[in-house]
DNA sequence: TTATAATGTGAACGAGCATTCACATAGAGG
DNA sequence: CCTCTATGTGAATGCTCGTTCACATTATAA
């Protein structure tokens, strides 16, 4: 009776549908039965297109790093100042967040890093790297003058820690505050901390930084 | 055959194995039979001293905001100075961790969020309340002159997302890096992000500031 | 000592969930 | 039109887990 649909259709169905899930009943609340309602199919079909719910999940992990990662690497090499680039990934992230609250929830999640190792792996190594992206970029920053002489490494790890913080809070209130104000708040203070101090807030004397 | 216990002292021999449960296997590995082996008793006689595992939960909440708020507030009522009291809220709460790994996987898992509403609003409110006393710290130590011109609220964000961040990267590698060498890097950054310009790391010229 | 309550236990129950199976049926290629 | 494969489904299976129950046994107090 109903109409059928070939495999690689059904799979970025189901791996959006459990993307939803997660978002409004959390991880633990992803059972086969609520992502086949959601996907509109029956839980048996559900094993026509995947081994089991851990490789939906490795799935689903897949297409977080690649939203995630492609994205911040995309705008990491464009040619705008170091702090626009900064401050681009930033709201991507946030954007990205906000229309997936399941996102967070998933790459923090027990059932991927203590589920399947290999799994846990290719998570870890998503971190690593997007890390990576902003330690380099805020090395860059550095360089150019744009940012204060800092640890490029911790200051990234500082930075998606408060985006991490703050998605977690969000997603634990279940969004009794504006998650885009509150960023522009912690973005608005984090250019305070990093800013070289060419724009110091009280002294009114105004000492160059060496390049 | 056994011996037997009070009810007061079982309820906390019964709360410190869920804690260590979760530490090893995760809020999902937290079944009442693995706390029940770890405290030493029957599945059964669990339930002679909590009505069930949401009760559990709770008392579990109740321990870990008087553990982590209750440390905090008692060092910032000191009389150090205001860096240092944030340093060493900093570092209990890293060691506070580092003893108990089950801790920030608990606060933020979704057993709490998405089961019992009244227990969430518990952890949210010893989180507000814990972002409330390092906000009036460095607020503080903006009046003393220790620490830039900042938006105090923002900062505390800031410094609680690098901790947790650092918390749940650590436990999801199941600790293959050292959590208290990796909090010293972070707190070194940390400080020279919000520290006042007096001690600036490059100019040789040295600008006093206003008190 | 003895009665009573508190504490302790193995076994069983029932619900939820991932997965499998036997059986349809739509669509593509001949 | 006919066949074969991919896609789809309801029902059944087996397992885990929270919880309950009937039945000890220890501690306590009179």
């Amino acid at each position: 009776m109903p109409p059928k649909k070939s495999t690689h259709i059904r799979r970025k169905e189901i791996v959006q549908a459990a993307l939803q899930v997660i978002g409004e009943k959390g991880v633990q609340g992803l059972t086969i039965t609520e992502i086949a309602g959601r996907a509109g199919m029956s839980d048996a079909n559900i094993y026509r297109h995947f081994k089991g719910k851990q490789e939906i999940l490795g799935a689903l992990a897949d297409f977080i790093g690649e939203a995630v990662m492609a994205k911040a690497a995309a705008i990491a090499t464009g040619t705008e100042a170091t702090l626009k680039k900064l401050n681009l990934i930033f709201r991507s992230h946030i954007s990205l967040i906000a229309a997936n609250p399941g996102l967070p929830r998933f790459i923090f999640s027990e059932e991927i890093h203590l589920g399947d190792p290999h799994l846990a792996k290719t998570i870890a190594g998503n971190m690593t790297g997007y890390i990576e992206t902003l330690n380099n970029l805020i090395g860059a920053g550095i360089k150019s003058g744009e940012i204060r002489s800092l640890s490029p490494r911790e200051t990234a790890i500082t930075l998606l820690g408060m985006i991490q913080f703050t998605a977690l809070r969000w997603s634990i209130s279940r969004g009794d505050f504006s998650l885009d104000a509150e960023a522009e708040r912690l973005w608005s203070n984090f250019l305070r901390l990093i800013q070289a101090d060419s724009s110091a807030t009280i002294p009114p004397t105004n000492t160059r930084e060496p390049v």
